[in-house]
RNA sequence: GGGGAGGUCGCAUAGUGGCCUAGUGCGGCGGUUUGCUAAACCGCUACAGGGGCAACCCUGUCGAGGGUUCGAAUCCCUCCCUCCCCGCCA
């Protein structure tokens, strides 16, 4: 959510900013109507308030008597008042929340404007598109053939889109997210393990609500929600709260499965594991101060670099356009890792600072000294890996001639000591 | 699933229709006093919204939402959560 005030003190700025994005600004006057029709409802409903809050009290002094059975008769029809008005003012706020939750977030000035994905710039890289000795398999005929993953009883389970890991393929995957873990705790993140259904309100926080609606699962009789990345989790653990400025920052990592319909990508990437709807990720979350929000990016992108480093894999990073960026963030980074196999990067982190835009959704604030007044404070978040993908990338870049596949050094101990999958 | 007890300010508690502008204690912050510390004493102690240049004033919030009433922490209804007892069970 954007901060009212600035939409009510820069309309221009803002619809400026919106229109990068192709956003109408009839809706930022929307909400300037809503705000100049819900303040001045709201002046006439609390003078009648006020008006009478001090005759019911004045009522309660006075004996009986026909004086007092006028006031309380000219109260009644005050009372009558009030109940229209308030209906009013609620409808006029619930309108213009729905406009203000409809709003997306403003980019960070580094942002470049562009249609799409082709329009990010490459910001780094490390290691390049190689090619092998010899011909390279996709990592479905790969794990097909060593008996990794198992495409048919997954659909057999679960339908399309849905697979079954086993084995060693199985263990290779525990491993990567056990080390991943280890390796977040070491950067200085607080590991948690979350619910993997939530409320609704939780889904709206973290703004996945009402943009991806269609791509998420849900349970009607319960109300509860499959989480799509632990993202949403995280963003509402301490909604509503009021932090100390001296716990602050805050940086989680969990684990989660992620659960996505994929009906917006029907068709796209349906060989192999890279788009399921059903899968794994260890995620990265981060709550800091408006101040250092910016500098916290730039670890999270870091921390998430290093575990493509440390796996051996060619990546490059990305900064997101305005035609790519995501719908809550201000910031983002790409980090794609090469596969040999399918030969194409393949996205395994997305670390955005979201700055205050889920902060407002989910009413998390913290105090900047004692005694100061509560101000929302910044999130970020990244993923630290995407399991399905760095597992893609895993096979096929340590894939040998013979069909065997390497495991790359550090998740050797996590693998028992395994050293070749053949 | 059945029965019972609860949810009030950071914590603990009081409050069964108007004296609640939610009291008291603890904790916390500031001050007085003081060689230092402590004690004692005094004051402050939430969030949101609206009005005003400002001092300040007003409105709302006692788990949530409805209702009754001139007036609700207090009465009624629905829901959520916590605790205890019983039953059932992966």
């Amino acid at each position: 959510m954007l901060d009212l005030k600035l939409i009510r003190e820069q309309p221009d700025y803002v619809k400026q900013q919106l229109a990068r994005f192709a956003v109408e600004p009839a809706l930022v006057d929307q909400v300037l109507a809503f705000d100049e029709a819900r303040r001045q409802q709201l002046r006439k409903v609390e003078d009648l308030k006020a008006q009478r809050n001090a005759v019911s009290k004045a009522i309660s002094k006075m004996a009986p008597g026909p004086e007092r059975e006028a006031q309380i008769a000219a109260m009644r029809a005050v009372g009558a008042e009030i109940a229209a008005l308030d209906k009013d003012v609620a409808a006029i706020e619930e309108g213009q929340r729905n406009a203000m939750l409809e709003l997306r977030n403003l980019p960070h000035p580094d942002v470049p404007d562009g249609a799409d994905d082709s329009a990010n710039p490459v910001i780094y890289q490390e290691g390049e598109e190689r090619t092998l000795s010899f011909a390279a398999q996709p990592h479905w005929e790969l794990a097909e053939q060593l008996g990794m993953i198992h495409f048919e009883q997954g659909v057999k389970l679960a339908g399309s889109r849905f697979y079954v890991l086993r084995g060693l393929g199985a263990r290779l995957q525990r491993a990567t997210i056990q080390w991943l873990l280890d390796l977040h705790l070491r950067q200085g993140y607080t590991e948690v393990y979350t619910p993997f259904v939530v409320k609704e309100q939780v889904l709206w926080a973290s703004g996945q609500l009402p943009k991806f609606r269609d791509n998420l699962y849900r349970d009607e009789e319960s109300g509860l929600w499959l989480v799509p990345t632990a993202e949403v989790p995280l963003t509402s653990l301490y909604s509503d709260d009021i932090l100390n400025a001296d716990q602050l920052p805050i940086y989680h990592v969990a684990y989660t499965p992620c659960f996505r319909k994929e009906q917006l990508s029907a068709g796209r990437d349906v060989r192999g594991i890279k788009r399921g709807h059903q899968f794994d990720k260890v995620e990265m979350y981060m709550f800091e101060t408006p101040e250092r929000s910016y500098a916290a990016l730039e670890k999270l992108r870091s921390d998430a670099e290093e575990c493509a480093r440390l796996l051996g894999l060619p990546f490059r990073t990305k900064l997101l356009c305005t035609g790519d960026i995501g719908f809550g963030s201000a910031k983002t980074y790409d980090i794609e890792v090469w596969a040999p196999g399918q030969g194409e990067w393949l996205e395994v982190s997305s670390c955005s600072n979201v700055e205050a835009f889920q902060a407002r959704r989910a009413n998390l604030r913290y105090r900047p000294e004692p005694g100061a007044k509560p101000e929302f404070l910044h999130t970020l978040n990244g993923s630290g890996l995407g399991l399905p993908r760095t597992i893609i990338a895993i096979m096929e870049n340590y894939q040998q001639a013979d069909g065997s596949i390497l495991v790359p050094e550090v998740l050797r101990p996590y693998m028992g000591g395994v050293e070749v999958i053949r």
